[in-house]
DNA sequence: ACATAATCTTTACACGTGTAAATATGAGAG
DNA sequence: CTCTCATATTTACACGTGTAAAGATTATGT
């Protein structure tokens, strides 16, 4: 049968479906919001017709009048991150459990994109929004009046102010900070820190976590200063050219650099790599050692693979998701926004 | 202002907006569609309006009562492959540009959740889908149905048979693979080919490539063997498993290794480092040598830094592009589909 | 077979915008 | 100050489905 689907006639509306299967339109539109809501003896004279036929719902018409479209609208920075694609694939995971279907908007990177993403899904009546934002003050605004309108859950990273009020889901980086610096502290010299290029609370909060540990296991901390002129997203060409730099002038050839990212932390060791810092045979030891956080997919196919923390990014999209239809089933919360943070786990590899 | 932006009362309908502002709901609907069809008194009558008041057209009433919804779908078998990313941000850029919308679809490795990809796509009305397939028959009796229904486009890969009057939209690879094999011949030993765990029309078109090369420059091709029996989507660790069971047993070690894709490479590279296949030190040199395929955002950041070939997903992207809105706004043309393949370029790095 | 409840059909209006036709208004030309 | 043409307004219907109300039909228990 299925060999022959494109033989099955083409029915356009509802209403046309009625007239060929012989069941009435409001019947029909309780079908498909709800199989269940009809007697069994409809339904199942419905599923049989829909073999010998070809018909979905309209997707627009189902969702204009409606108080819900069951809709999620997600928000990333850029697409280009396995760190975020995965978050997605999470979300859509438990979205789809739930009967609900994401709209995927990208920033490019773009905070007038984003302010737009938010307009779009506003657009489209979504009855809530996971966003993970760019984080820079330029779409704050924008967010802060979309933010009154439908319910909105952050991912990864927050607005560091103005926005208690609303959920958050992310990683815990002050225990997946200090249990990085612990086990470097220990294990060998005390880390120095490369942070991300730009401002967002991930990196706020990670330096920050970093300054913590220092002070809590009594060693002088030392953050790598960089450029932070013009916000990158290509973290990894940021680190190599930042740390080849150095490496170039004979600094940091010994230490051990804990840096706010995996990708960061590929760059480094690439860097580290072409100024033969890093121990190249089993058994060699050098002092200079590279760990990172998040366990990018990639971080344990470098070499030498990549000392990391791991985000639960299935959990934390989940989360999100939870959060988010809680907010639309049992209405927004004003006040105190939850929080909700995962731990991270040492993955501990080659590079340190 | 932009700080007061929450202050903007919020207008939920377009006869409400009328209202306000003093023009009639048809002249809206006019300036919404193309601000220039209307009188540029008018239009700045309406913009100064506009600046005052939260007002965005509802996105599925705008759709609805519509010829053309200026939606493409977008269907890709996996998120988590940069590959894929940089196509859609291509593909994303160059739609928004022509005044279409994209709406991303994962089929998350899944050919049933590709059937419903397209079918979630139809319901939109979406003007055209362009579809990265997975590959699988198991899909081809649906979208053999839809592509009648509206305008398809194949980037990245395609059904071998049945699918003559689809556009297509890939890379050369007859070109790409003869120029790599062309390379490693002459500087060096004869590569050995290792294809992807699936079968693809670029699985299939590669490997062809290569053994059409040795034909061409006369050496005996070696295909390694893999197991094939499940298809699978994480390629660094299908590549990894395989190669390093090969290498525990002494064999390949003194090849020179082609791989139909870099994230096989960056598998390869894995195992090959672990059982010290590679130069480690400048000036050291080894006979095992590993390429790739596609120029990976991190093929440049493995050690050794993969030698591979670049395909130009933005001009992938941008083809697609222009194919399906060709065919959405000059009607489909029955017969022989337009088949666009871009060279690829040779990126020499260290590994080869 | 009867009463009763569950479910279906019929009918009608709603959602927010596109769009066509007839009419009214305004701007520019003479 | 008309006439004319371009553009706006008014009115009306359309898109495909959700949904409420009233009446008709079917299933269930006795």
């Amino acid at each position: 049968m299925s060999a022959l689907d494109h033989n099955k006639p083409r029915i356009k509306t509802m209403e046309e479906l009625s007239a060929t299967i012989g069941v009435s339109r409001p019947t029909l539109s309780k079908f498909f919001q709800d199989a269940e809501s009809v007697r069994s003896s409809t339904r199942e004279r419905i599923e049989e017709a829909l073999d010998t036929v070809d018909y979905v719902p309209n997707f627009f018409a189902t969702k204009m009048n409606r108080q819900s479209t069951r809709i999620i609208g997600v928000i990333v920075p850029y697409l280009n991150d396995l760190f975020f694609t995965s978050l997605i694939q999470s979300i859509e995971e438990s979205a789809l459990q739930q009967g609900y279907t994401i709209i995927i908007q990208s920033a490019h990177g773009d905070p007038e994109l984003e302010s737009r993403a938010f307009e779009n899904l506003k657009s489209m009546s979504a009855d809530g929004v996971i966003a993970a934002p760019i984080g820079q003050s330029s779409s704050l605004s924008a967010i802060n009046r979309l933010k009154e309108e439908f319910p909105v859950v952050f991912v990864d990273s927050r607005f560091s102010d103005n926005f208690e009020d609303v959920d958050f889901v992310g990683t815990n980086n002050h225990q997946s900070i200090s249990l990085m610096v612990g086990y470097l502290h220990r294990s060998g010299d005390a880390p120095a820190f490369l942070g991300m290029p730009r401002i967002n609370s991930n990196s706020l909060e990670r330096e920050q976590a970093y300054l913590n540990s220092a002070e809590n296991l009594g060693f002088k901390p030392q953050i790598i200063p960089v450029d932070n002129a013009n916000p990158v997203w290509n973290f990894e060409e940021f680190a190599y050219d930042t740390m080849d730099d150095y490496f170039g002038r004979g600094e940091y050839v010994n230490s051990t650099i804990l840096c706010a990212n995996d990708r960061l932390a590929i760059g480094v060791i690439r860097a580290a790599n072409r100024h033969h810092l890093l121990p190249q045979r089993k058994g060699e030891s050098t002092r200079f050692r590279v760990a990172g956080h998040d366990d990018h997919p990639l971080s344990a196919y470098v070499h030498p693979a990549l000392t990391t923390v791991s985000r639960n990014t299935s959990a934390m999209g989940q989360a999100a998701v939870e959060q988010i239809i809680d907010q639309i089933e049992n209405g927004k919360r004003s006040g105190q926004g939850k929080v909700r943070t995962f731990d991270a786990e040492l993955r501990l590899r080659e590079s340190a």
